[in-house]
DNA sequence: CATGGCTTATAACATAGGTGAGCACTGACC
DNA sequence: GGTCAGTGCTCACCTATGTTATAAGCCATG
């Protein structure tokens, strides 16, 4: 479990023997459970420590005043919830966490020291930090211009790859924690038409969801209706390694 | 305006003398000139400097495959098109120009100098990729859960604030050289009904739009249609500057 | 094994916003 | 000063998706 950043780091770039030492160090001090659906931090809270989740789902998510509220990722075993953030006085959003979660609370010093010691490291942590906001713009332009099934297709092919990443997809089949109002929230459609869509997807045999297990039997036919291309994901360094983990 | 970097810098972190020096340096090095309507950088494209906008506007944006495309940022006198992208191997979008723009060439090396030696100017461009990732959720949200009138008034209320940042606004007057067609495409509503929305505005007293120059009488009115609250750019640092700007 | 709270599924109806086509204005260019 | 391209504007019609409401399934708990 502690391999999992390595795992995702090194899809960047090879780590020295030193800086996976410090990575997996990093997994076993300050850890803290979250309980289903709370919240990791909340928004107007300054941040204090950088959260690494180890184990679990959480989404970023941000409300408006009426109480629409829009998911802005998904965050999986592996991911930074917050990796610079100690830089912003206050946190803009809120992180929940989806189910049980594990976090490492990596304290803003260490991260600080990393960038000053450790050359590769710190560029690991920049490539992280971009692909964050790539699948920021994704997503922008997934909610901005593609019809529900596309982006709800778009979504699932997102998820896939990022948890084959970690090691925690494989043959086709993912376990995705989302309810379908989860997926509402983070598509930009209402509960009862991702509910319709999904029915779709099911008729044209694109996806098998039952409780929290995904199938998809034919990935190729998936992205084509999402119009899904990996490329912002940004994994081409290793991207060899992720097909031998298939 | 040479110093409109510095202008924008300082809204984060006050700077030193010799980084005040360093910026300025950098936007007399290396000028490249865009026609309008044409790309800066595209999407495919390797790095090879990192941009920054001495004057004139442009977009951050994608295509689909089948010609939709949607605006992923505006981009104005001050702003980075490609922060620390030189980590990334290849583009994953493209940056247009929408009216004529000037643009410093900032060599990857001398961006990779400030950060190891800079600590100072280095927080300020971690600040800027952050506020960066920031806007982006806030457009996802926008995109995502607000109707066309509140996503274009939040649209404005943004312009606004960051136009004023570099002091390009001035008595609720600005100038935005964004077509309707450009619009749509940044809050993902058709051309036809931006029209539509840009009337109920207008007769509502919320704007007025005449060519480029855009008066917002009322801006109180128009942040609370579009919900907008200015937290997400953190210019919290500076913000009595801000104000002492009007 | 009854209770209650999520979650999924439905149905009937309503509407914000999309589509396609066309016209009028403006300013740049020959 | 006529042509042309880009932009703004309108209209009539259409549909993907939203709304409201209800019911059924599922699982955790006492």
């Amino acid at each position: 479990m502690a391999d999992l950043i390595r795992l995702k780091l090194e899809h960047y770039t090879r780590l020295s023997a030193d800086d996976v030492q410090l990575l997996s160090s990093l997994s076993t001090l300050n850890i803290r459970q979250i309980q289903p659906r709370r919240d990791i931090f909340r928004e107007g809270e300054r941040p204090k420590v950088v959260n690494l989740i180890l184990d679990g789902w959480a989404v970023r998510h941000k409300m408006l005043e009426d109480g629409r509220r829009q998911i802005l990722a998904f965050l999986i075993p592996g991911d930074f919830c917050d990796t610079k953030n100690f830089v912003l006085s206050e946190m803009d959003h809120s992180v929940g966490a989806l189910t049980a979660v594990t976090v490492a609370q990596i304290p803003n010093e260490m991260i600080q020291d990393i960038e000053r010691t450790r050359p590769r490291l710190s560029q690991a942590l920049n490539w992280d930090l971009l692909v964050q906001l790539a699948i920021q713009r994704e997503w922008t332009l997934n909610v901005g211009q593609r019809s529900a099934i596309e982006r709800i297709s778009h979504l699932i092919c997102e998820l896939f790859v990022r948890m084959k990443t970690v090691g925690l997809c494989h043959n086709g089949v993912c376990n995705i924690p989302a309810t379908q109002t989860d997926l509402s929230e983070a598509t930009g459609v209402t509960p009862v038409h991702v509910n319709r869509t999904l029915q779709e997807m099911r008729a044209r045999g694109l996806i098998e969801w039952k409780g929290r297990e995904v199938r998809v039997p034919d990935m190729d036919a998936l992205q084509r209706v999402g119009m899904f291309n990996a490329g912002y994901l940004h994994l081409d360094r290793e991207g060899a390694h992720l097909d031998a983990n298939e």
